[in-house]
DNA sequence: CGGCATCCTGCGGGATACTG
DNA sequence: CAGTATCCCGCAGGATGCCG
């Protein structure tokens, strides 16, 4: 039963796996060493590819769109959707259970004739949106820099091997 | 020709369309919106999807875990595979491959009997790590919260639908 | 209106085998 | 040692259709 069902919460199970137990080898695996990072990471006690997990769940293709639009106030589903414009109702729906699920966003259905749904960001939603800005920020003051450094890789590959 | 040929950047390519003309809704399509992103973001100029593209690019699978294993300091090809210990010869390649590209690594080819490859984290690759570590920092000191949400979450609905 | 369920496709990414 | 080239599979994610 349930064949699709909609993909939720089935692929971030992971984190509950490292959280636990996980009698292995918890901060050497996976960003194990790195002065950087270890300096920063010794607080959960080694949790590491949940940060991988982290960036990968906001890395997807909706879910910073969906927050961030959320960062300016309560939205409802289809007022997000025509304000996105390109996104499926499919994926609007799976972002925002798993936001919700997470924690990040509330969900308040209002009962009348068509029923009403309210999607808002908890204070850890916005929460997270520091963070994110930051390396938005960054991104963004960077972004020429990237772009320099891919034509130049580009170019070389290119005369090179292009034919 | 070059059928499968690792995929390295034809992926990448959107940024270039975003950051050349594109006529078209620049800053009001993808993160648009948003007080918080609006108010940081009209820096280059209303890129929006970059800052997503960017976090794809970080939040795939391995790129994070390489990025901090070069952050200790200059490592070879299969150090490094034997370091991650998990990690598919393929994926370390294009991995460092992509960021070579973006300009985040160097790769330096030393032509001995048998050739030894280094690869290294250029100062834009350390700058990186800063918003990144930010955001680590924030995921594993909120972690906690986000795994007591989920595990409220799947509760109810494990509850309420659970067969 | 706000969903869920199904079909279908692309591509991320692992395993394997072959070169220089 | 450091890759490159293939094959193959799973899953993110788009299109469509039905329901309260």
């Amino acid at each position: 039963m349930k064949p699709d069902d909609l993909g939720v919460h089935p692929r971030t199970s992971s984190v509950h796996a490292v959280m636990r137990d996980d009698p292995g080898p918890t901060a050497e695996e996976c960003l194990g060493r790195t002065t950087h990072f270890r300096e920063d990471m010794r607080h959960g006690g080694g949790s590491c590819h949940a940060v991988s997990d982290m960036l990968s769940r906001i890395g997807d293709k909706w879910t910073l769109v969906v927050v961030s639009y959320l960062g300016e106030g309560p939205m409802r589903f289809n007022e997000m959707r025509r304000e996105i414009g390109n996104i499926s109702q499919k994926m609007l729906t799976v972002t925002l259970r798993n936001l919700e699920r997470d924690g990040f966003v509330t969900r308040t259905v209002t009962p009348t004739r068509p029923p009403q749904v309210e999607y808002a960001l908890t204070e850890m939603g916005h929460c997270l949106l520091v963070p994110v800005t930051g390396l938005a920020r960054w991104t963004l003051d960077n972004i020429a820099r990237i772009e320099a450094a891919r034509a130049d890789y580009d170019d070389r590959d290119g005369a090179a091997a292009g034919k």
